[in-house]
DNA sequence: ACATTGACCTGGGAGC
DNA sequence: TGCTCCCAGGTCAATG
């Protein structure tokens, strides 16, 4: 469900909820996320105080005085913020209850998301410090992406989607940011010129600028902390588009699978 | 070091 | 209606 756009939606639309708010109850009824939610979390939570909520990546960081509680949506992964009588569905996993009379409900059909506890500096957690920089940050430039992919064969739809490169970046926003750049998907990373790097990093940015005042992006489930859809959907130029017309050209857009993820592309407008 | 593939899990839609 | 098959916004782990 969720890249950067949508995370960060999601982060903004609990944050005025939960800030300064302290968890009252936490009720788990399906520890089995992608890895099991730790038995003492609620014990670790009762009585404490969220400070703020941060995001790095796709993981939405909830600091209280005495660690982070890391959460990642994975593919079918919501949180909403309710009132505590609203009765539970199939895949309620988490409530996390506090004093304010709101609850802060994780909902996940597929279950690849995660709630895990970091009492550690959480930049040294080990599924943070492997992580590329924020593609909107200012790290985040054409010389730094040229010196990663220098010599690389990989192709760059999967370059651009790899977190040690940058994060952020899933299969809507990399396949939309490859074609504002006009660059093949298929095309391998380090045979990019510097001139087409900038483009690239520019529609990078860009398309998540836009998709994140958008709301991001519904096109099945997602659905913003409030229920409602974001609207970037109707901005997709190739995403889902497969054998419709560009929308600069007229050719039709092409379907391929790379890495076992959807790819489209107009053959016409984007060069290896 | 790099590249590729499998694995995790449920639900929805297409086709028969 | 119901069955089977394929697809889906992520990313780690294992393999070559």
């Amino acid at each position: 469900m969720p890249e950067l756009p949508e995370v960060e939606t999601t982060r903004r639309g609990i944050l005025p909820y939960i800030e300064n708010q302290t968890v009252s109850k936490v009720v788990i009824r399906n520890h089995s996320l992608r890895w099991p939610i730790p038995d003492d979390l609620e014990q670790q939570l009762c009585g404490q105080k969220i400070i703020t909520v941060k995001r790095r990546a796709k993981y939405l960081l909830l600091e209280f005085a005495h660690g982070t509680l890391m959460i990642h949506l994975g593919m079918s992964g919501r949180l909403r913020v309710l009132d505590s009588d609203k009765n539970v569905d199939k895949h309620d996993h988490v409530d996390m209850y506090f004093d304010n009379g709101k609850v802060l409900r994780y909902t996940d059909p597929r279950r690849f998301g995660a709630l895990l506890w970091s009492a550690e500096d959480i930049q040294s957690h080990p599924l943070i410090n492997h992580l590329g920089p924020e593609p909107l940050s200012d790290a985040f430039d054409s010389d730094y992406l040229c010196h990663k992919a220098k010599g690389r064969q990989t192709a760059i739809k999967t370059f651009i989607m790899n977190g040690e490169i940058v994060v952020g970046v899933g299969n809507i926003y990399a396949n939309e940011a490859l074609f504002m750049a006009g660059i093949h998907p298929q095309k391998a990373a380090g045979k990019i010129s510097h001139k087409k790097m900038t483009l690239l990093v520019a529609a990078i940015k860009q398309v998540l600028e836009k998709a994140l005042a958008a709301g991001g992006t519904t096109l099945r489930d997602f659905r913003k902390s409030d229920g409602k859809p974001g609207y970037f959907a109707q901005e997709l130029s190739v995403y889902g588009r497969g054998d419709q017309p560009c929308l600069a050209c007229g050719s039709p857009i092409k379907s391929i699978r790379q890495a076992q993820r959807a790819s489209y592309f107009c053959p016409h407008c984007q060069h290896k």
